[in-house]
DNA sequence: CGCCACATTGAAGGCAGTCAAAGGTGGTGG
DNA sequence: CCACCACCTTTGACTGCCTTCAATGTGGCG
C-alpha cells in the first residue's frame, strides 16, 4: 500500500526528501483497530510509536477506582507515544481506539536509527513534543487552577473556533466524541458535565440538541471560559 | 568565566565534542538573580532558553484569583523553557528564583543555528522534552485522579528515596522547600497540606519537627500512596 | 419491539478551599 | 545581643463545588 503521498503531509515527516520518506516507509507497520480496541496499555513495554493515518484514537490514564482522565484525542496526521521511545521504557498511559483506526506503527530501535541519520527527523520530534508539553502545561493549568464551567466554556469556544458554522441563531458546532467521554477529557463525569450544560442552557448562553450546539452568547461564554464566575 | 567544566555534566550537552562545547558556551549568557526574582512572566515572548548552573527555579502558572501551581522546580544541572523555542512564541508559565541563582541564558536564533549543526544536542534536547513530557502526563493523573493525601504520601517516599537517611526511629528527610510552596506544588494550599501532614502525623506514619519529617511506617504510607483511602 | 449504552436529574455527602485568627520562626538592623 | 517585623504555619469554623448513588429518560440498532 502506497503511504508516501500520505506521510509527507504529516509534521512529522515535512521538510523531508522522497528518499528519505521511501525509507521512513520502509520501516513502519501498517496496522488496523477496530472501534474500541485497546492498541496499549500503561506500564506495557514501549517497542515503537504510532501515527494515526485514519480514525481517532483516546489516550488516557485510569485511577484506582476506574475513573478516566484523557490525556489527548488524537486524530489522523498525528502522532503518539513517541516520548516513550526516548524517557522511561514503557508506555506511561493507555491507548484505545474510538473508530475504527488505522496507523502506522514504527518499531523502536528501526525508528532510532532513522532518526540519528536524519536531523530534519529531529528538528520534527522536537516540534512536535513541544507542542505535547504545551498542551499538557495548559491541562495542568486547567485542572488545578480552574474550575468545571471554565473548562467547559473554553473547550466549547475552541470548537466553535475550529469547526463552527456561523448561523442566524448563533455559532453551530457539532460534538466529535460523546458527552462521557467530553467529561472525561475535561477532567470531570458525566453527571456534572450534563449539570454544567443545563446551566449553560438555563442562562441562554447556548442551546444543546444532543451532539449539537449553539453558542447563543459567545461574549458571555468567553467571559466564563476567562474566570468570570457563571 | 569559564564554564566549560560544568556544562559538559549537564544532559543537553553530554556525548559533545570540547569544540562544540566552546562554541555552546560562546553564545550563552550568564545572569544573576536575587531569591524572588521574576526571570520571565507568562506571555512574554520567548527571547531564549536558561539552564540553572546554581541555585533553585520554580516554574508556575497563576489562576486568575492568584492561586499558584507550581509545575517544576529547577535546580542545578537542569534546564527550562526549551520547549518555548519550538511551539508557541511566548513562555507559557511564569519562572522565579527560589534562592541566589546562577544561569546561563541562551538567545533562541543563536542557539537553534546551532541545533541545526549539531545532531547530538537534537537528540538531547529530546531526552529533555520526552523526560518533561513524562512528568506533566503524571501531574496530570495526580491532578484529576488522585487526593491530597496520595500525592502527599508519594511526595514523600520519592523524597525519602532520594535523600532520607535511614535511623533508628525510621526515614529521615528534610523538606527542600517551604510548606506553602510544597503545597502549591501538589495543587493545595497551605492549610489543607497542613491538615493533611496532621493526619498522617496522629496515625503514627510520620513525625513531622519544621521541615524534618521521619518517615514511621513506610508500608502504610506506600499504601495510602497508591490510592488505598486515609 | 426491546435491549443497551448514553444521558439526565435529584438527593445527599465529602473533600478541599475560604476566611479569620493565633502561634511560630527566621532574618535584620539597631 | 536582642527586639522587632515579615512571613510561614497551624487550627477552627464554614462554605461550596463536585462526586456518589440511585433512578428515570432517551435514542439507535439488531
Amino acid at each position: 500500500m502506497n503511504t508516501n503521498k500520505i506521510l509527507e503531509r504529516f509534521p512529522l515527516f515535512s521538510g523531508l526528501e522522497d528518499r528519505e520518506i521511501a525509507e521512513i516507509e520502509a520501516i513502519s507497520i501498517s496496522k488496523k483497530y477496530h472501534r474500541g480496541a485497546l492498541i496499549f496499555s500503561e506500564d506495557e513495554e514501549a517497542r515503537g510509536f504510532y501515527v494515526v493515518i485514519a480514525g481517532r484514537v483516546k489516550v488516557y490514564k485510569l485511577s484506582s477506582e476506574g475513573k478516566e482522565q484523557i490525556l489527548h484525542i488524537i486524530s489522523s496526521g498525528q502522532t503518539f507515544a513517541e516520548a516513550a521511545l526516548f524517557a522511561g521504557s514503557s508506555y506511561p498511559a493507555f491507548a484505545e481506539s474510538l473508530t475504527e483506526t488505522r496507523v502506522l506503527y514504527f518499531p523502536k530501535e528501526r525508528f532510532l536509527n532513522l532518526i540519528r541519520k536524519n536531523p530534519q527527523i529531529s528538528l520534527n520530534m522536537i516540534a512536535s513534543l513541544s507542542h505535547w508539553l504545551r498542551k499538557f502545561v495548559s491541562l495542568v493549568e486547567e485542572l488545578s487552577l480552574k474550575d468545571v464551567s471554565t473548562r467547559l466554556s473554553k473547550y466549547l469556544i475552541d470548537l466553535s473556533a475550529q469547526s463552527g458554522r456561523t448561523s442566524e441563531r448563533g455559532i453551530e458546532c457539532e460534538l466529535d466524541i460523546s458527552k462521557s467521554q467530553l467529561a472525561s477529557q475535561l477532567g470531570t463525569i458525566s453527571e456534572t458535565l450534563s449539570r454544567t450544560l443545563r446551566k449553560l442552557r438555563d442562562r441562554g448562553i447556548i442551546e444543546v440538541e444532543g451532539k449539537r450546539i449553539i453558542i447563543l452568547q459567545r461574549e458571555t461564554l468567553e467571559e466564563i471560559s476567562s474566570g468570570i464566575p457563571l
